[in-house]
RNA sequence: GCCGGGAUAGCUCAGCUGGCAGAGCAGCUGAUUCGUAAUCAGCAGGUCGUGGGUUCAAAUCCCAUUCCCGGCUCCA
């Protein structure tokens, strides 16, 4: 007998039944008709594979759900190259995965696609999917499978046949193409029902820039026209948030091409965003007892060659010579903390130091990598190095994850946390790299996090957590990491004098909260859509006038709400109330305060919110008060307070 | 760094196979004094990213270059 999620009988099973025999005595016509595969103990099936033996409970896998979703996808892949091959018969197919949002297939061939080459695959994918070519799947040796694809010239399936440890490898065919490929597939190609090439692009074969570029073409797929039109509406609507879209539309920031690439320059507005957000910064870390310090910008040649960022880091720095002395600009804030450590003997009682530092660093980074604020050239991190005893070391992790959770919370973010372990090309002993692995997940525990792990993605000088945020458009960008150094310490010598007056090496963590500034407002902005919170928005008020009888008037209560911090403008220009009241609203900021002459009269203002609610008639102590109060809103859940007069 | 695409007024964009560089918004001036997302009129604004070439003639075609965009690789 074989269950079925979703259906209130059992079924009977025989012995050779496949998934579509269970599932379609079990479902009805019409949900059935929306199967794509099936799926057992967790694993897909095709509709038309047999049912194992030990096989009970049998889960469908609807066209919609995200795993049918792949299953489509992945099927439209195969779908592209093959008409790929038809259009440009000496194209040499490689692999062609489902990803987030869509799929791809990497081609190799002599020149690279165009838009307009898009638009006939996508002819020939129609063609293919009108035809209803049934997917099937054919299990070979490898003997077979390697004649196969020997005489079809694919060298890059070849390559990845010798790969394979399988001796029985599984090909799936529709019409006349065939691919070496796992599966599973939807049963025929019209299920295939709503989808678009979007974009070509190089990648890499095998992610490796010492191999050859192959050519990318990218698409989605839908289960129907309708969810199609809608995704692409989203992404239309992403692109509004996008933070490059939003610094200009509201004068936070730019780039000059006169400055150079990667040089983010801040106008009045963008710069004020980030004096507050250094401010809370640089009060909070006091507040949990890190010491501010601050570093020359350039130091010599010398301590980076100590550092061993002259080894390993030297293409990503820029360096200034001056009366025969090279200097290198600094690509990290590590160097002075350490100086600011040996500067004296340090005590067992002394430790942890946490050093913080609000740094400005320079990293050349590779030309096609820049993006926005998202990826600068120059950039300033939160920067911190805590050195304590071993025995600390679990503590002060927790106390910078139990950090990053505060201030991520403050901000609404949603967050993925990263576990990076020991990669190949790594110093430091194995003892040492398994301790700070587990301080670091222990961490994680504590705080009931749920993480993943990435195995050999660590610094070479030790393991590490990420925590990454989502831009508009879903791309990951990390910023919050933790990081455990076994260099350092050894390189510039530190140590500290034991309870038993003998020399110890202390344990050092990198860190940073936000990231890199800009980063973290890049990312800010997109989360909001360009609508900060009061207490970031670098305009919460503005005052109007409807005739200029009260344009004194307005002028006095700005007064009066500047005089309490309130960051307040007056717009007293000969307009309509409307046109004045549209423009804040486009520059999304929090509170329209109306003076008439009712409020005149009262001694009040009319205030409307961001989103369009009407307060009514307020006394001035009542605005202040309403603007204080949502000022201080986003901090209540985390414990921490944060006011500031601007 | 690599592959592809792009750059026209402050912003958003039109300008077809080479033939006088345009619109809306913003700006300035004037009129209008108005109650919650655009009042009307006039004016001004461009080395068509930069450099070279082809041509009687280049925003348009070719080459180089800078920057931007989408990916790859890398990373806060």
């Amino acid at each position: 007998m074989v269950k079925v999620s979703g259906a209130l009988e059992e079924i009977q099973s025989s012995a050779g039944a496949t998934c579509r025999d269970i599932l379609s005595r079990a479902l009805s016509g019409k949900k059935f008709k929306e199967v794509v595969a099936c799926k057992c103990d967790e694993r897909m099936y095709d509709l038309d594979a047999e049912l194992g033996n030990d096989c009970t409970v049998v889960d469908p896998v609807p066209l919609s759900s995200p795993d049918g979703l792949k299953v489509l996808r992945h099927s439209a892949a195969h779908i592209m190259a093959e008409a790929v091959k038809r259009l440009f018969p000496s194209a040499k197919v490689t692999i062609g995965p489902d990803i987030e949002h869509g799929f791809y297939y990497d081609f190799d061939y002599e020149r690279p696609f165009t838009p307009e080459d898009l638009e006939k695959i996508e002819k020939v994918m129609a063609e293919s999917i009108a035809r209803n070519q049934p997917f099937e799947r054919v299990i070979v040796s490898r003997q077979e499978a390697r004649k196969i694809f020997y005489e079809l010239n694919e060298t890059y399936k070849l390559e990845i046949l010798d790969e394979l440890d399988e001796d029985r490898l599984s090909l799936y065919r529709h019409g006349d193409f065939v691919d070496l490929c796992r599966g599973p597939h939807v049963p025929s190609t019209s299920y295939i029902r709503a989808f678009k090439l979007t974009s070509v692009a190089g990648a890499y074969w095998r992610g490796d820039e010492k191999r050859r570029m192959l050519q990318r073409i990218y698409g989605t797929a839908f289960a129907s026209e309708k969810e199609l039109k809608k995704h692409l509406a989203r992404l239309e609507e992403a692109r509004k948030r996008d933070h490059r879209k939003l610094g200009v539309q509201l004068d936070l920031f730019s780039f000059s091409e006169e400055a150079g690439p990667g040089m983010p320059i801040f106008h009045p507005k963008g710069a004020l965003i980030r004096t507050i957000l250094e401010d809370f910064e640089r009060k909070e870390h006091l507040r949990r007892g890190y010491q501010i310090v601050q570093g020359p910008q350039i130091l010599r040649r010398e301590l980076w060659e100590k550092s061993g960022h002259y080894e390993n880091y030297r293409e990503n720095m820029y360096f200034t010579q001056i009366d025969e002395q090279v200097y290198g600009i600094k690509p990290m804030n590590c160097l002075s903390h350490m100086l600011v450590y040996k500067s004296r003997l340090r005590s067992y009682r002394d430790l942890p130091l946490r050093y913080f530092e609000l740094g400005k660093v320079h990293r050349h980074e590779k030309s096609g990598v820049l993006h926005g604020l998202l990826r600068v050239r120059e950039f300033t991190q939160d920067d911190a190095h805590i050195l304590c005893r071993p025995d600390q070391l679990q503590d002060e992790i927790i106390g910078v994850v139990k950090f990053v959770q505060d201030v991520m919370d403050l901000f609404g973010f949603d967050y993925q946390v990263e576990v990076s372990t020991r990669p190949e090309k790594s110093i430091g002993s194995g003892d040492a790299w398994d301790k700070a692995t587990q301080a670091l997940s222990r961490a994680l525990d504590a705080l009931n996090l749920s993480y993943g792990i990435c195995p050999g993605e660590g610094a070479f000088y030790g393991p590490k957590i990420d925590i990454k945020l989502r831009d508009a458009l879903d791309r990951q960008w990390q910023c919050a990491t933790v990081q455990c150094d076994f260099t350092l310490p050894e390189r510039f010598d530190l140590y500290y004098t034991g309870e038993d007056g003998r020399k110890y090496r202390p344990v050092m963590l990198h860190r940073v909260i936000l990231g890199a500034i800009e980063r973290f407002l890049g990312v800010l902005i997109e989360h909001y859509g360009g609508a900060f919170p009061t207490w970031l928005a670098p305009v919460q008020a503005r005052i109007m006038n409807i005739t200029h009888v009260q344009e004194e008037y307005a002028e006095r209560c700005a007064a009066a709400l500047r005089e309490k911090g309130i960051r307040v403008d007056v717009d007293a220009r000969n307009e309509k109330l409307g046109y004045k009241v549209r423009e804040a609203q486009l520059e999304k900021i929090p509170f329209i305060l109306v003076a008439g002459d009712q409020e005149l009269e009262q001694s009040g203002l009319n205030v409307r919110l961001r989103g369009g609610r009407n307060l009514g008639l307020l006394s001035i102590q009542e605005v202040v008060d309403l603007i204080f109060q949502d000022m201080d809103e986003p901090f209540k859940k985390g414990g921490m307070s944060y006011r500031y007069l601007y």
